[in-house]
DNA sequence: TCAACCCATTGCGAAACGCAAGTGGTCGAA
DNA sequence: TTCGACCACTTGCGTTTCGCAATGGGTTGA
């Protein structure tokens, strides 16, 4: 994430401003959990982020246009964190991570539930969720369809399920 | 990439694994460059990745299995690398990076062009270029498409075209 | 035999990470 | 108005990773 400039390779570049351990779960947080604040993103991090880390990257995030940050009309200290055009873009980036994931590696079944409709949703359904992202985080009109409680509620469901047993 | 083992989320987990700013690098060298040993990825690199890095990641890239290595024949110190199904997956991850590289930061044009194609191609054509990488990475018979003769060729000649000007 | 080549490894300073504690401001109820 | 709880960070400090340059030691081919 500093500004190494090693090449003018597209991807290159990319890893340069995405390349990290954190970067991207800050991203899926407040775009999956939408978490939007400084305390939400903290005591709600599935990975148990450090404060400090997360300041950090909520700056750089916001210096580097994938994050907005306005002033929270209820509490003058709190900010509130939106997603942008660029970060809202990286949604079949995230989705295809999701999918190799689960593919790849051992993820917990509560977890993948998203991850797995996502890749079974493919493109169109994207397509949907960034539509809904930019009612969210832009302004933009709200759609009819919610891939977001759809998402949401499947993955509930998989909470309850596996708390049944 | 350290087994930190944050969570079982299928994005964590990838980051855990890929979520540096070496790694895909290196696989990206070896997939779109054909670079496939230890030298030839050193001495050509774009980037000018350190000669110790560099084996760090060969290191912990084939111990994760998104890499293998065979001896070389012709040379008993040379080994080389090829990459795995697991790897040739990301194909579509790097594909995207590269679009997203491409309409969010400055990348040169040379380096782009790749990319562009990618992106153009779209899943169709990404399946073809996994289908040649599963031949010269993993033995599977040689198709009649050269993808990676194609972005080669595309590449060279934003090259020349540059040199010309 | 010997120089050139090659795959690393080592040493060392700088940066990033991660934990725990602290700081200074804000809010809400008594 | 006061006071305790809350909140968004910051600071200090030890550990790990990064990155460069130099070096080691085996292999190859003339």
């Amino acid at each position: 994430m500093p500004q190494t400039g090693r090449s003018g390779c597209p991807i290159n570049l990319t890893l340069e401003q995405l390349g990290d351990r954190w970067s991207l779960i800050v991203i899926r947080d407040v775009m999956f959990g939408n978490r939007r604040t400084y305390g939400d993103l903290l005591s709600r991090s599935e990975e148990g982020i450090a404060s400090n880390i997360l300041a950090d990257r909520l700056k750089r995030l916001t210096a580097s246009g994938l994050l907005s940050r306005r002033p929270d009309p209820n509490h003058q200290q709190k900010g509130i964190y939106s997603l942008t055009e660029a970060s809202i873009q990286l949604v079949p980036l995230l989705a295809h991570m999701g999918a190799w994931g689960r593919r790849h590696t051992q993820p917990s079944e509560e977890l993948s539930v998203r991850a797995e409709l996502l890749e079974k949703g493919g493109p169109a359904l994207w397509d949907a969720f960034m539509v809904e992202l930019r009612h969210l985080h832009l302004d933009a009109p709200r759609p009819s369809r919610s891939v977001f409680r759809e998402l949401q509620a499947a993955y509930e469901k998989a909470v309850a399920r596996k708390a049944r047993d």
